[in-house]
RNA sequence: GGGCGCGUAGCUCAGUGGGAGAGCGCUUGCUUCACACGCAAGAGGUCGCAGGUUCAAGACCUGCCGCGCCCA
């Protein structure tokens, strides 16, 4: 074995052998219990981030744990169509060429996308894949396949006739860059320093006028009214009388309605119906009429004033404050002012409240009750929970879907229209009118939201609306994770969908994760250049390196990850660590099954090693239970690192290498034993390093196909029975790192040898039995060539004297003490007892404490006073002697 | 305006009632026969502020200050 691991030696390898081998293929017909995952699909178009990365190394983790445990475990991936995303990516390419999609025509460009798709759609997946992802990729999937296809269209037409569904003329968020309707959840709500610009209607009978206040000015082009609140007495006898508009001349009436802020600007506000979400219910009760002044492209169409007709709405906006103001009808502007604005999810433009005509909705009144509940009454369980109140207040103030998108790319909405404005919705492409039996019919040229079918990905990749033995076996999913970013906009619908169309909850667990940030926590962008790229991280420090240190930083308590190389460099120090704890194991282990001795043979130090590898078992799988990631990895990488390697594999050098051949093999095998347990309690985390590490033990055929290991394979009594195992460790350990201390403070150089003496005061020494038993460690450790028991009367000229547990240790090395130092160092263990010893007595001294407090709580301090008491008392005799 | 979360070592974070912790960074020493991607030792904290509950509060309650996110 190399001195170093070399990840990029290893990873392609495996990544390759484990799919050509068929162990992540999974097999519907078997007979063990399920284990289902289906992969947040990502864009069709989309590069991997970090983001990916987290999502999909916390679904390895599980899936190859679940698998390692006897599931049949599935892990369905595929992509997603990601309409208005994969639409732009080719219409962009098309322009290079000098193409426009209209010319090119509806079914040429679709052609085209699937051209686009086919040469560069799979590369995500193929990124997934440099993960480690133990995917079934034979059941990869796709939004836009056949089958998937005739899912969205039974899902659109059986709610249809469920009355789920329906056609309407209603405001949509629109985008005036891409050209579309959107979801409210596709708008992103973002502060931006805008404007508050106050102006004055004139009353039409000319005995006064009215103050208005707005941010978007250009709306005034179509106000067909002024709110005010009806019990706000400023305005009681305005209302009734109108406004005459400033630029065509329009009376506008004042009307009353209490959804007007009283407090907010002049307690009167404009109404435009046409491009306000709230004006238009204002509207809708007053009787107002709307005046649409935009066009798709948000210019200024021919309803409005014949001399803003073609301005941007940005011009538009300036040159109607200059019109007003020419007019002495402006009253302030404040600048600048913050206030938030919806912004296209794609292209970040700002969206437009617009009436773009007759769109289709899902009505979600009746969805949203049953998601709600099974969230409610823990059919499906949300982690953390504290993200459930979110969700079902998300569901309570939900409006009706929007699923229309006035796009190319995507399901075509399977409605035709007759002539006489019939609706004709059916499975199968019709050839006449369902009511009129015209047999001239045209498709509604939109698009579904491409949310539309990811809410249907649980079950549709399984094969719904077929019966499939994928569905029976696999629906409901067991977990799905995701970033919170899309709880509502899928996580909630595909709960809505499945509860709906398939009867039942699409799983039963949901983890969700954080956002993704920088080592700082600030968002990754690339205008700050702090954007991690996960495939360059693979190709530097390797994907377990990777994967270990998201897996550590998914604590789940907060709600961003903040994510900087130097954990990852940390992971890939963690991967080359256990590379060398192998090599220093196989130096010793033949190879084959690891085999504990017997177990009265096992010393000290294996009891104890042997007790922390249990614990760990135990804590990883109760971490991993409650999909508690970074608690996992933790006690992963302290019992590997701070317990295996530095005190275990130390600790067993003797053994190995100053015993013979008996102790020797003893020992490599309690090692090997520990080791191979170890990697397969790590593979989920880092499959790779330790796929290869335990290829060498010779055993199987795959780790990942290996057993998982829970605690309790031997028993806790076998590991504590031996004499003194309880007492003889944290005795050693104090023991090792006090000599240590005591020769780093004076500079002892590590080749003198020190000789070591333990005082006693009886007779017979409490320490033989722990001493005697880690003798050749405990002289390995500090570097010392004896250690003994010495009388309390015994000469203590020249010696150094530490205090281990309360007990006293002698180390005569007179001549290389420097006072000085010695006093320092004397003087600051007297102030750390002393200060020990203070707080014991305070809270003994407490009567309350003694009353009311646990008795072992009340004993320990009493330990602990009686230590610093001998301790203080020492200390104190020796400063005395040094003078 | 409503909701959620966060404020603990220089940085990033664990820590849900009895000894303030980890990783990285920092200081010192070490080419010790697995690993310098390492070993050993060490420095560093009024646990945001103010009250309260309790024998005991970083943790529980209330208020305040600051930061972030979501929703309106």
């Amino acid at each position: 074995m190399a001195p170093r691991y070399d990840p990029a030696a290893v990873e392609p390898r495996w990544a390759g052998e484990w799919v050509d081998r068929g162990y992540f293929h999974a097999d519907a017909s078997s007979d063990r219990e399920p284990y289902c995952i289906v992969i947040p699909p990502p864009n069709v178009t989309g590069r991997l981030h970090v983001g990916h990365a987290l999502g999909r190394t916390l679904e390895d983790i599980l899936i190859r744990r679940a698998r390692m445990s006897g599931y049949e475990t599935l892990w369905l991936p595929g992509t997603d169509h990601a309409g208005i995303a994969t639409q732009v990516v080719v219409e962009r390419e098309l322009r290079k060429e000098g193409i426009d999609r209209r010319d090119l025509g509806r079914e040429a460009f679709v052609d085209r996308v699937w051209a686009w798709r086919e040469q560069y759609g799979g590369e995500i997946l193929e990124q997934i894949k440099r993960m480690g992802a133990s995917c079934d990729w034979d059941r990869e999937r796709f939004t836009m396949d056949e089958g998937l296809s005739r899912a969205v269209r039974v899902a659109f037409v059986r709610w249809y006739g469920q009355g789920l569904i329906y056609r309407g003329e209603r405001l949509v968020n629109w985008c005036p860059t891409d050209q579309t309707g959107l979801s409210d959840s596709e708008v992103e709500h973002e502060e931006v320093q805008g404007e508050l610009v106050t102006f004055r209607y004139p009353l039409s009978d000319g005995s006064g006028s009215i103050e208005v206040a707005t941010t978007r000015l250009e709306t005034m082009l179509g106000d067909t009214g002024i709110a005010v609140h009806p019990e706000d007495e400023r305005y009681l006898d305005l209302v009734g009388k109108t406004v005459r508009h400033p630029f065509d001349g329009r009376d506008i009436p004042i009307v009353a309605d209490a959804s007007v802020d009283r407090e907010f600007g002049t307690g009167a506000v404009k109404v435009t119906p046409a491009h306000d979400p709230g004006d238009f219910e204002i509207a809708d009760r007053a009787g107002l009429p709307l005046i649409n002044i935009f066009e798709a492209d948000a210019t200024i169409n021919a309803n409005a004033a014949e001399e803003f007709f073609g301005l941007g709405r940005y011009d538009a906006r300036m040159a109607v404050r200059e019109e007003l103001s020419k007019l002495g009808l402006l009253v302030r502007e404040e600048r600048p002012y913050p206030h938030t604005v919806g912004h296209c999810y794609r292209c970040h433009s700002e969206i437009e409240p617009w009436i773009s005509g007759l769109q289709w909705f899902v009505a979600v009144e009746k969805l949203k009750g049953p998601a709600k509940e099974a969230v409610i009454d823990g059919r499906i369980r949300i982690w953390p929970e504290r993200w459930q109140k979110p969700y079902v207040a998300w569901l309570d103030n939900l409006r009706d879907w929007n699923i229309s998108r006035q796009l190319w790319w995507g399901h075509r909405i399977p409605a035709w229209y007759c002539p006489d404005g019939h609706v004709t919705v059916e499975l199968d492409d019709p050839i006449a009118c369902a009511a009129c039996g015209s047999r001239d019919l045209e498709q509604d040229p939109d698009v579904l939201d491409t949310w539309f079918s990811s809410q249907l990905w649980p079950f549709s990749t399984l094969g719904w609306p077929e019966d499939t033995e994928d569905l029976r076996r696999f629906y409901p999913n067991t977990v799905l994770v995701t970033g919170y970013e899309i709880l509502y906009p899928w996580v909630a619908r595909m709960i809505m969908s499945g509860l709906s169309l398939m009867d039942d909850v699409p799983f039963h667990d949901v983890v969700i994760h954080g956002l993704v940030r920088d080592g700082h926590g600030r968002k990754m962008s690339k205008s700050l250049g702090n954007v991690i790229d996960p495939i360059d991280i693979i190709d530097r420090h390797g994907a377990d390196a990777l994967r270990f240190s998201l897996a550590r930083s998914a604590t789940g308590g907060q709600q961003d990850i903040p994510l900087a190389e130097e954990s990852i460099e940390g992971g890939r120090h963690f991967a080359n660590k256990i590379w060398n704890a192998a090599r220093l194991v196989f130096g010793a282990f033949p190879g084959g099954e690891p085999e504990l001795p017997p177990s009265d043979r096992w010393t000290v130090a294996e009891r104890w090693i042997l007790g922390r590898h249990q614990r760990c078992v135990r804590e990883v799988n109760d971490a991993l239970d409650e999909y508690d990631f970074a608690s996992a990895a933790q006690a992963l990488y302290r019992f590997f690192w701070s317990e295996f390697c530095d005190w275990g594999l130390e600790m067993e050098k003797e053994r190995l290498y100053e015993r013979g051949p008996e102790e020797r093999s003893d020992a490599a095998g309690v090692l090997a034993w520990v080791l191979e347990r170890t990697l397969r309690l790590l593979h989920p985390i880092m499959p790779f390093v330790t796929e290869e590490v335990w290829q060498r033990f010779g055993i199987g055929d795959s780790i990942s196909v290996a057993a998982w290991p829970e605690a309790g394979d031997i028993s806790a009594h076998e590991i504590e029975i031996a004499d003194g195992a309880q007492t003889a460790f944290p005795f050693f350990e104090e023991l090792v790192t006090s000599v240590r201390r005591f020769r780093s403070e004076h500079g002892i150089p590590p080749k003198r040898s020190l000789e070591l003496r333990i005082v006693v005061a009886g007779q017979q020494p409490p320490l033989w039995h722990p001493v005697s038993l880690l003798r050749g460690e405990i002289l390995r450790l500090t570097g010392s060539s004896s250690i003994d028991f010495a009388p309390e009367s015994t000469d203590t000229t020249g010696c150094a004297r530490l205090f281990v547990q309360g007990e006293r240790i002698l180390i005569p090395i007179g001549e290389l003490l420097d006072l000085d130092v010695e006093r320092a160092r004397l003087r600051k263990r007297l102030d750390e007892a002393e200060a020990d010893g203070e707080r014991a007595r305070r809270k003994l001294g407490s009567e309350g404490f003694r009353a009311k407090a646990q008795p072992e709580v009340v004993e320990a301090e009493e330990l602990k006073l009686q230590k610093a008491g001998r301790e203080i008392a020492s200390l104190r005799e020796q400063l005395d002697e040094l003078g």
